[in-house]
DNA sequence: ATTAGCACTCGAAGAAGCAGAGTGCTAATT
DNA sequence: AATTAGCACTCTGCTTCTTCGAGTGCTAAT
């Protein structure tokens, strides 16, 4: 009689062993058995005690042993209930708070490099892969673009959106890039690109302004094409994987790390992943992610606000069996900071 | 009696059953006996002429045997007759070259975004991992900055190197961005930074400058900060590791492949590894790299030429039993090209 | 309700045995 | 003199068998 809905509400005792199970299976990687269980927490009851709740916990979904007589291992819904009730929340240790204001310090002011630092400061804490996205939506906005010739034929072009995304590139054109072409370029940007969604601005979109340009569109070509290249990479710089060869240290995963690897380097089914996420801070554990790869994972996504929208997130990705009760809080701590110091970079 | 230093010249079937040891073993990564070799060659001679040879070759130190009673494999010196005198040094295939030249056709014009597409073209093409080293070196100049509001207390800074590279980033100051500080600012810059090495703008030399600028200093003091962050990214951008998950797949590696993408992901010694190259074109196989954590591994260093200066480098990073055969070629192939489309992006 | 005691189960780790691939040597052949 | 056939020998990888021990569930005693 597996699954007794009504048993809902857990004995306190049931609770502590729970919580007990989870956290020392966290820290050991071994199955628990009765015996060791108490032996590392000092409880005061004898194992074949603790060897009958467990057994009760088995029965309930919670537990689960890879084999008989072997100890026993949270089941993905052992962990839910772990995550969702257990867990002391506990604010973020003093060491990684330091951290991590050190870490971010040195790209304040810079989004982009701000989250990249992000993510590689929160893969060296949690020891897993991170995954962040930029802060970038159906409503990224060009905001300004700035062509500086370097050369009678050369320009580097920037492009900054409304969220703080700059990106910048060479570009060439056969024609001599003068003053009466900048002024000409500046003119079309400031009437059809500049306050349009970054995502607009297609190769196909700039053929349908030919016309407005007339004869000038040819020498223009190169200069354009450079910003629907640039429009394009801003996009890019969405989704940014890191740390994810942390993962090949868990032996959690055996051979099957390589598939997982190989599953978060293609960027559609991650970005799925991530998108799929609810609320400000979400924990996915297992199945819960709809990927069969995913299955012996788990997924933490966090968003950061700017100006009050969630617009982007930092996630931390892992096995199941990573230490949730620090990196929760870390990962929310990160976030936090990360959203207040863009808002804060791109005030006016 | 191994290493016969006089029998240096192999005789002519030697070398052919060396080269195809050598072949057979890079394609089945099985060690490779005197039928076996028969049999893939249809060379016609009997098996045990084949194994006297081998013997042969065994003791003057080209080929080894994992154990008694297994077959040949070739031994770092066997790795090295092949590549120095065996290998047909064949011309680039014609797909590949189709491959490398639709591939960096979207980045020509952008040195940066070229470098990083032909990592991980090479990186797709070898199923190694690839390292690339921008064309930054000691001589590596401020060529021209840019300061552009975005706001009254935010700007947006760009900043180009004389070989092509481009960096940016949004920089915020308390005081006001006015005309006023740019005029300033322009006028330090033209006067202490630009036409200097990048790698000479530190915190250090922009403190000597502060006697130069007097009361203004405190209001130019973010954007100055913000040059030196650019400058010190400029030499950051000069290693980039692309495609290290390729070399999980190589069995040759077995458990120690964690350990090799651990290594590979510190940047200080694979910079030395790679710095530490001779020629034109390096081929390092197994120890020859001093580092212990490439024993098992081959390094292929290939510089790439801006004006005629051998800067920047394309390195792959694979197995021992890599296709050198079809790698090299590729290889040069693609820092040929990298250097001509960076030296024609870097024409007035 | 808890606990001690015990028979039982199952995997991990080692020992033993076998099949096969490949060798080196010797003696015969060209 | 070089090549080849033949053969005894060696070593690994695989499978099968045992043993060992941790951990369980059940029953009976507290």
């Amino acid at each position: 009689m597996p699954d007794k809905k009504e048993t809902e509400a857990l004995s306190e005792r049931k609770k502590q062993i729970l919580a007990n199970v989870v956290e020392l299976y966290i820290k050991t990687g071994e199955p628990v058995g009765s015996k060791g269980l108490i032996d590392a927490t000092g409880m005061s009851v004898s194992s074949a005690t603790v060897r009958n709740e467990m057994n009760e916990l088995d029965s309930m979904g919670y537990l689960e042993q890879p084999h008989t007589s072997a100890g026993r291992v949270p089941t993905q819904e052992g962990y839910r209930y772990y995550v969702d009730h257990l867990m002391k929340n506990r604010e973020v240790d003093e060491l990684t708070k330091r951290l991590i204001d050190a870490g971010v310090s040195s790209a304040v002011g810079d989004p982009e490099k701000l989250i990249a630092k992000s993510r590689e400061i929160l893969a060296n804490l949690t020891k897993c892969a991170t995954v962040s996205t930029a802060p970038v939506g159906e409503m990224t906005l060009i905001k300004k673009i700035e062509v500086v010739p370097v050369g009678a034929y050369s320009a580097m072009m920037v492009l900054l959106t409304s969220n703080g995304i700059l990106k910048s590139r060479l570009c060439r054109s056969d024609t001599e890039i003068n003053a009466s072409v900048l002024e000409k370029f500046y003119g079309i940007a400031g009437a059809f690109i500049i306050g349009k969604p970054a995502a607009e601005i297609t190769p196909v979109y700039i053929q349908t302004l030919a016309a407005a340009i007339e004869g000038d569109y040819f020498t223009l070509l190169p200069l354009l094409a450079a910003v629907t290249e640039l429009a394009d990479s801003v996009g890019d710089s969405r989704l940014v994987l890191g740390g994810s060869s942390n993962l090949l240290s868990f032996k959690d995963y055996g051979e099957g790390a390589v598939a997982l690897l190989e599953f978060l380097s293609r960027s559609e089914p991650l970005s799925d992943v991530i998108n799929s996420s609810r609320g400000s801070l979400d924990v996915r554990i297992g199945s819960e992610n709809k990927y069969k790869q995913l299955e012996n994972s788990s997924v933490i996504v966090s968003k950061y606000s700017v100006n009050g929208d969630e617009t982007g997130t930092i996630s931390v990705i892992g096995p199941t069996r990573m230490d949730y009760e620090t990196i929760i809080p870390s990962i929310r701590y990160m976030t936090d900071i990360v959203g207040r110091l863009i808002t804060q970079a791109l005030e006016e």
